[in-house]
DNA sequence: TGCAAAAGTTCGAAAAAATCGAACAATTAG
DNA sequence: CTAATTGTTCGATTTTTTCGAACTTTTGCA
């Protein structure tokens, strides 16, 4: 099987992450890997298609928002929390607070 | 001629924030936006078309991102920052320090 | 006035992207 | 080895994006 695409952390782009972070079901699969740090893809509980699900999987992989390894038949998917806030930072942290309907925080010194 | 339409605050939602800011250009309008103030489209520079650009405005306004107002001929553009910070605090302000090309900020207090 | 220019919008067609179900591949369990 | 599980790939359909042409609104000015 042909291994698993990930952009390096220098390819990696702002433009790239928000189109993958702009549609509803990845963001729903963002907010399910803040919250677990590591998920099958059939772990996500949405309407559409397992072979849509598998192509939103892929948008999120490649944009380099999140990281997947294979064990067994599984995926594991995790976000690539580390380099991205490294990169953007602060952008998933004030995106998860808004869908975990947190408290605004205040601002910073 | 028909009213310009703009949701209100509270039909802003962050999947609409998001999607709309999910695009080259509309992220270069943004970016502009933020450095500018107000700007009418023809002050974009983009290679697209002119109602492809008209499409792109439409879709930061109904999305809640800007506010435009009529004067003369022009149509002229600004971000609804306020309000947006107010529903997704630091949002903005993250994606346009990457944009910018500005040092990451330090960690907060 | 009235006509042309300026600035966007709207429309219909073409191109690109998303979605689906069916078939396929890889791994594990029995 | 066979069946089940988990996801990917493929081709067709639907939806979205993009474009150029025509149109609307407002201004500038002869």
């Amino acid at each position: 099987m042909r291994p698993i695409y990930h952009p390096a952390k220098r390819d990696i782009t702002l433009e790239g992450v928000l189109y993958a972070l702009g549609d509803p079901v990845r963001l729903e699969i963002v907010k399910r890997l803040a919250a677990e740090s590591e998920l099958p893809c059939a772990a996500i509980n949405t309407s559409v298609a397992k072979s849509t699900l598998s192509h939103h999987f892929k948008i999120l992989r490649e944009s380099g928002v999140i990281y997947c390894r294979k064990q067994g038949t599984q995926h594991m998917n995790s976000l690539r929390n580390e380099e991205l806030n490294d990169l953007f930072p602060g952008l998933l942290e004030v995106i998860l607070q808004v869908v975990d309907g947190r408290q605004p925080s205040e601002i910073r010194c």
